[in-house]
DNA sequence: CGGCTCTTTGAATCACATCAAGGCCCGTGG
DNA sequence: CCACGGGCCTTGATGTGATTCAAAGAGCCG
């Protein structure tokens, strides 16, 4: 029911899964970052390249075994796990050039849940010859450090967000994250597509979706934001990097 | 004016600051975990053992330059970080054996602060040292890439805590996660000191201080915990465990 | 058209924050 | 010895931002 594929987007070169590292153009994002010519073909070797997701597939499960970490190429993936109570919590969502399923390394169990929100395609790095690659290739081992590392930075973020933040300051640091990791993918930073729904972003933000609907009315009133459905546009980057921060100043 | 010693707790030996990774007791929780006897001398031979750091002493500053991560030996240690406009976000209480200061791994900068809430002895590790010990001891890596997932694991329980938990159910996980840790380190699991000031709880669960205060005053009420002052003795564990999870199940 | 889901808007309610006062403990100094 | 003052914690009264509940509007599709 839920394949409603009329929105086939600009993901046409993406959809060519047996690129290679080498070629992708997330390269300057992903693994391969750290890497020269050659020791990318040997990243690119242990690589199941590209596999599809359909909207709504699970990349993997929490409390399933965990062998591998996956990066983003195109699409979207929200990360999520679900209390003994049945609550749901979003812990992250994370787009092309992104590394998702690091929980797992712990306990060699996922702590998570990983669907894709759209139609996507993820790369599975098996983790084990990553770990082994990686005590070859100094700077691979160091930028994995460094990719994990971010990912603690973030959650930390989101700590603040969470234990600190109103609805609007929470609302305005979520549009400003994706915000600039658009850019980092050479996309606008002011103009651009939700891919997640407002349950999911009241869910990532613990608000409910009535508040999330509230807060857009009063950064619309300010003509701050213009928000339609899932389509975004920033009019006042600046101010909204004021209400993410200092809410009203005072 | 804190140091109401009478409860000098078996950290005697603790403040032989000059062992070596092979007779600290906390060898079987931290990086030696992974290794073998000489390979934990390898690993000897880069830490900078047992510096003592007094309490409200900080361990690294948000900003500053990362070249370390520490373990702490004996006492506790928060991390904590500040946003723009001056409010505090403790994001963690690290007790002996555990790692702290993997944040800055990623951009070479400290992404938050860390101070000792008590009189504490920390190892510093090299992370340059570190990294290239890493990849000649398989197993020192892999035990690593554990430790940081087990970093981002917590983190994004403490998300769901803040995103979706009431106050009871989030002091409650706090004194059952600070009770399990304690029987890691074969301590007591049912009574303990809680080594952080109310403040600190409060900042740490996102409540204030007051909100904390009637919490514990209606767990007492339901004899669930005894709580004087610092001092917590959990009276029904399992009672503990349902409101951390449920709240009043439905 | 009707049926579906998602979003918006309004009104009532609630959990926690805020404000204010008082208690307890302990150290200091008369 | 007691009086005083400062932390820190507790308790009560009041306020408020977000939730909840309810209903109506908007977009989509069979």
């Amino acid at each position: 029911m839920e394949q409603q594929l009329r929105l086939v987007r600009e993901t046409s070169c993406h959809h060519n899964f047996k690129i290679s590292c080498n070629n992708c153009r997330l390269n300057t994002l992903c693994l391969p970052l750290s890497l020269n010519g050659s020791d990318v073909d040997d990243l690119d070797a242990i690589i199941q390249r590209g596999r599809p997701v359909q909207k709504g597939e699970h990349i993997f499960y929490e409390g399933g075994t965990f062998t591998s970490i996956y990066a983003v190429r195109s699409g979207t993936v929200k990360t999520f796990s679900i209390s003994e109570d049945g609550r749901e919590q979003v812990a992250g969502f994370y787009f092309p050039g992104e590394l998702l399923g690091m929980d797992g390394i712990s306990r060699n169990i996922h702590q998570s849940n990983a669907v894709a929100l759209e139609t996507s395609a993820v790369c599975e790095i098996p983790f084990k010859s990553l770990g082994e690659l990686s005590a070859k290739l100094p700077s691979l081992q160091s930028h994995f450090f460094q990719l994990m590392s971010r990912e603690i930075t973030e959650d930390q973020q989101l700590i603040t967000l969470l234990g600190k933040s109103s609805a609007e300051e929470r609302f305005a640091a979520f549009l400003l994250s994706i915000s600039s990791r658009n850019s980092r993918r050479n996309l606008s930073s002011t103009r651009f597509r939700l891919p997640m729904s407002r349950v999911d972003i009241g869910n990532y933000l613990g608000l409910t979706i009535e508040t999330i609907s509230r807060v857009i009315g009063r950064l619309q009133k300010q003509e701050i934001v213009v928000i339609n459905n899932k389509e975004v546009e920033i009019v006042q980057y600046d101010s909204l990097l004021k209400v993410a921060r200092v809410q009203w100043s005072k």
